[in-house]
DNA sequence: GCAAATTTAATGTCAGACATTTACAATTTT
DNA sequence: AAAATTGTAAATGTCTGACATTAAATTTGC
């Protein structure tokens, strides 16, 4: 693996963009152990720091593991959804934060994507998606909730419904993107009115779930969308009007 | 910002995720000049390459960029929609070829997720959408074209589809979703008939998309979904033949 | 033959230096 | 007096060489 021009201001990221592409592209294969830092520095004529630097570059991206000690050194890592699933919620939160999108936005985005598991989700689900999704109904209507736990509660329905697709690429997918932009979402809090209203929502899609109606899950998500989507309104209506 | 046990194994981890639970908090702002390398090494009581180490990885999630010179340094860096694109695909491609998703099992997370732009397009697609579409519809009837063209030209139809629903949040998730699979799909070739009902289907979409008639829309993607899990279906039959 | 001690190869870290880039200020020239 | 040039300092980028630490492999001891 390969060259650098003789420009020398970021030998560090090109060594590692090399790298990348050889693993990218296949010729590194999971659990093959990469020359040591001391071949790499001959190889691309650099210094070890430098290479050094590069390989930090891509075990911050899970594309490597490093591992001390005779026969040790540095390895290519096989990507797990959980390690991938944590990259894109973090990179999705702070794109989110950082770019000012709106709610409205946002929102919209969140349930449109969510609905394209009703189908799947209606036809799979099994007995534990199922209770998993009354288990946090049940604890959603509990009293003295805190809105933290609440919010939780939320998700861990969400992401259950999510799996009853019983499609992990799906999950994946849709599990960063719903909780990526719950922290958007968690900017309102909700009354015990609020919360009742959504709670009966949850459970109507529950229902839809069981009956394995996927138009009805559909519909439910909808209608909570259209809840969020007011309620959301009447907070900034309201703080607007205080300043 | 702060503390490091005194457990010296992965100093510049430690680093690392220290500054960037600063940035995620919310404590770094955007274009915040972080502390000097010089400075860092003092802060945290390490050397400088050890803070080196620590920013590339920062670096390498685009949470920070570096200019040298006077009054140059480390900055919080806004991730663009494009950056964090970027990444999606390269994480999502590299989970996909690395736990050997099945084909059918990926088409189905795509045409599924692909589904929930279909509304919004159909009510808010632009003229602009509409001729980005038919000029790819074009491009893949023209004869002669290589597999690679077409493939490319099919990402591009999608890619206007998905835009047309005029929302950057759902853009950016479902063109990585979308585009991460893509590689997966590309591991079939079609042939003259098969590109033919593909593209018909795309025309079907395309009409349906600029009669804003969205079930119209998620119908056509449900079509050239199954026909696309037929056309696999064929294609890895006759290769198990083969040996 | 098995367990303990040694060797060895690798990453992790440190220290100090030089190279390079760039903003800003001072100086000179027109 | 204004503009162009030069100088300077601060910062990152890189190099060299060394030591510390870890963990597997090898040798030694019994």
């Amino acid at each position: 693996m390969k060259i650098d021009p003789k420009n020398p201001a970021n030998l560090s990221a090109q060594i590692a963009t090399a790298i990348r592409n050889e693993i990218i592209a296949g010729r590194l294969i999971v659990d093959e152990r990469l020359p040591s830092e001391a071949e790499l520095s001959d190889q691309f004529d650099v210094s070890r720091p430098t290479v050094r630097e590069a390989l930090k570059r891509l075990a911050a991206q899970s594309l490597i593991r490093t591992q001390r000690g005779a026969s040790g050194g540095a390895f290519v890592n096989r990507i797990s959804f959980q390690e991938a699933y944590a990259q894109q919620v973090t990179t999705s939160t702070l794109l989110l934060s950082m770019n000012d999108v709106s709610f409205e936005t946002a929102c919209e985005a969140r349930f449109a994507l969510e609905r394209s598991c009703a189908t799947l989700t209606a036809k799979r689900r099994s007995a534990d998606h199922l209770a998993a999704m009354r288990a946090e109904i049940h604890r959603q209507s509990q009293p003295g909730l805190t809105d933290e736990a609440f919010c939780a509660s939320d998700v861990a329905f969400h992401r259950a419904l999510v799996d009853g697709a019983d499609n992990p690429v799906l999950s994946y997918q849709l599990a960063g993107a719903v909780e990526a932009m719950q922290p958007l979402m968690n900017m309102i809090t909700f009354s015990a009115r609020d919360r009742e209203r959504i709670i009966t929502l949850h459970e109507q899609i529950a229902d839809a779930a069981k009956a394995q109606d996927g138009a009805a899950v559909s519909d439910g998500l909808t209608a909570l969308e259209v809840e969020t989507q007011s309620l959301a309104a009447g907070v900034f209506a309201q703080r607007a009007a205080q300043h």
